[in-house]
RNA sequence: CGGGGCGUAGCGUAGUUUGGUUUAGCGCGUCUGCUUUGGGAGCAGAAGGUCGGUGGUUCAAAUCCACUCGCCCCGACCA
């Protein structure tokens, strides 16, 4: 991609708006664009890191054996009224009217509509277990929306939810899932934490949440600096006895045993081997994309800019280009690394160095070379890791099989 | 929804306390021309504002009053 004719756009100063760290960055680099409070559309920038994200998570359902769907945002209300939770969620909901008075609502999560979607096409045992996930927008009317993307009225989430025969076969799923998030999670390039919930003594709610410490966390975990291990209270360490250290984390995944609570309600059943009617035992597994997005700029920049782990990153690399007469050199380079899927941001604006530099430092992808003098007198180039700040000379040959090798595999 | 703060050009802001030298100023960005290109560049020009909105007070309102809309932060609630 050429900078010149791309709808990058970044600023000199944070809007006004921004008080976090993730939010400011995300705005100033022109990855989101703010519609309304809590309500944000992604830039082309925003929008490549949100593909990246999904790009990860569907690597690893579909490895799991998930079936990636999409179900509707747009949702009867009468499918809510079955599980009573209408009311629960009615705050949260935003309801209202079509022209023929039927009542709608903008999914505020789907737990409701997939357990619909199940009793219509699975009736037997032999179907299952059966997992099935999406990646779709949310709806909440959030009292008070914050940091951003962090907690917004309309974000994008993967939710997945399996059907299982029995509790045995949940926890067959539930544990794939929870092996699938790992993967994930650390593909992210975030330092996560699970967070596990008390697993009820009635055989109840088994629940894992994925946490990842930051200052605009919104969850308090105590960790025991003896044993490191989490804790979701103040107590002091169960194992060790001694004092608990406490810090903000952002939830953003949490897996969860759902039992029959839908399939009891919406009469989501199903045929056993001996004839018997018996309702799915469900799971849903759910991570919050778009938080995931704001989370890694929370945890990752530096005074500079934004920090993209490999994986993520819009771009793999920006290429600057100092001298114009270098400009179709740099652009056959990309192309060069671009067959080998390698993403380069070529950015050969008509602008002064300084510039060219601090958006490649804010924009933050994994390695920035510059094509300039060196380049003239004997045909090298720099290139500098993102994270690190290391810098190497390197001819264009050897910048692309360099490259070629990092992003192997 | 309680508490606090803020709305002046695309972004950041001065001016508001004490109404009038304000045809509302500045920085960045934008446009035109020339120069410049290893660290947010120089010179010369230019465009862009119903001072969030409505109503009021006044000879006169960005400035005072009332209402209203929007945004941010703390809390409650939540992924």
């Amino acid at each position: 991609m050429k900078y010149s004719e791309s709808f990058i756009y970044t600023q000199r100063e944070a809007p006004k708006i921004a008080e976090c760290q993730s939010h400011k960055l995300l705005l100033r680099a022109g990855f989101l664009t703010m519609v309304s409070s809590g309500i944000y559309a992604y830039l082309p920038l925003g929008y490549r890191v949100l593909n990246n994200i999904n790009r990860i998570i569907r690597k690893y359902m579909d490895k799991a054996g998930a079936q990636e769907l999409f179900m509707s945002a747009l949702q009867p209300i009468d499918i809510w009224q079955k599980t009573g939770r209408d009311k629960d969620l009615k705050d949260v909901m935003f309801t209202f009217e079509d022209r023929k008075k039927r009542k709608l609502c903008l999914g505020p999560t789907h737990e409701e509509e997939i357990t619909e979607i199940a009793r219509r096409f699975l009736f037997s045992h032999k179907q299952l277990p059966c997992t099935l996930y999406q990646i779709q927008t949310k709806f909440r009317d959030e009292p008070r929306p914050r940091f951003g993307l962090m907690r917004s009225c309309e974000f994008i989430m993967k939710d997945a939810y399996s059907f299982d025969r029995d509790q045995a076969g949940l926890d067959l799923s539930y544990e794939k899932m929870l092996t699938a998030y790992k993967n994930i999670f650390r593909d992210f390039g975030l330092d996560f934490v699970i967070s596990e919930a008390d697993s009820g003594a009635m055989g109840g709610s088994v629940s894992h949440e994925f946490m990842v410490e930051a200052a605009i966390g919104e969850d308090m975990l105590y960790r025991c600096p003896k044993e490191n291990k989490f804790y979701k209270d103040t107590r002091i360490c169960p194992v060790c006895k001694g004092k608990l250290k406490e810090s903000k984390f952002v939830e953003l995944g949490h897996v969860f045993q759902l039992g029959t609570k839908y399939s009891l309600a919406q009469e989501g059943l199903f045929l056993d081997e001996n004839g018997s009617r018996l309702p799915f035992v469900m799971g849903c597994y759910g991570i919050g994309v778009s938080r995931v997005l704001s989370a890694i700029a929370e945890v990752s920049s530096d005074k500079k800019g934004l920090i993209w782990p490999k994986q993520v990153a819009p771009y793999d690399l920006t290429l600057i280009v100092l001298a114009d007469e270098h400009r179709i050199s740099a652009l056959n380079i990309a192309d060069k690394l671009n067959d080998l899927g390698i993403s380069v941001l070529v950015d050969e604006r008509n602008e002064a160095a300084g510039v060219k530099f601090n958006d490649a430092y804010l924009i933050g992808n994994p390695y920035i070379a510059v094509m300039g003098k060196k380049y003239s007198s004997h045909k090298s180039l720099d290139l500098e890791v993102r994270s690190n700040k290391e810098s190497k000379e390197f001819t264009a040959e050897s910048l692309i099989s360099f490259l070629k090798d990092e992003y192997a595999g």
